[in-house]
DNA sequence: ACCCGATAAGTGGTTACCTCA
DNA sequence: TCTGAGGTAACCACTTATCGG
């Protein structure tokens, strides 16, 4: 991104990678086949790609919805965050056939993959948005500048006026400079 | 020990599609 | 054949919880 508030004319460029959904969002009405149970819970922490850092957590009685445990986070390798990373680049979205391979490599249920890229787009979302905010402030801060030096301008004209009136022959009407021979 | 940022995961709402009566 | 209701899957926005620095 680039401004030039010091010239006359705005000159502004921003360059921000767009954010455009995949043309198979489901929003688009390009509707995929279902047949996989994405919501599939996994049974083990292995199939949920779960790792436990730090101590074993206690078990909290109240968390009867987690059947008595308490949520864990998973923290992704360099080597899976490298590869999801990767893959993103080249699609915001996946299609469940993609999901699903992308699970395999990643040792990952196909859960974690589709939470990781709903993640992965809020994030480049929000990336984007503050990006565009800090461009517009900007932009409001040229625009600031150059009303300022308008009215400088504006100001040193009506100084100039009585001088100019003086010299030239101005009708007092439409102020506009007369021939002074179309007087006589 | 506490705070805070990053982020995985949960929740609720919306939309599109499919099935079936 | 058309249609409305119900179910399902996928998305997003927002929130919560966890963990590391």
């Amino acid at each position: 991104m680039a401004v030039s508030p010091n010239s006359s004319s705005l000159e502004l460029t921003i360059s921000i990678q767009s954010f455009s959904p995949s043309p198979s969002h489901p929003l688009s009405g390009d509707h995929m086949v279902r047949d996989l149970d994405i919501n599939q819970t996994p049974k083990t922490e292995e199939d949920r790609g779960w790792i436990m850092i730090g101590t074993t957590p206690h078990i909290n009685e109240e968390d009867e919805n987690l059947g008595g445990r308490p949520r864990k986070k998973l923290r992704l390798t360099k080597e899976q965050s490298h590869l999801l990373e990767e893959s993103f680049i080249q699609n915001h979205t996946l299609t469940p056939k993609q999901k699903q391979e992308l699970a395999i490599l990643l040792k990952l249920s196909q859960r974690q993959v589709e939470v990781w890229f709903q993640n992965r787009r809020a994030r480049s979302k929000l990336k984007h948005r503050e990006m565009e905010c800090e461009y517009l402030k900007r932009w409001f801060e040229s625009l600031k500048e150059q009303n300022r030096r308008l009215q400088i301008e504006a100001e040193e004209l009506r100084a100039l006026k009585p001088v100019l009136a003086s010299v030239l022959s101005i009708c007092p009407l439409c102020e506009r400079v007369t021939n002074a021979a179309d007087n006589d």
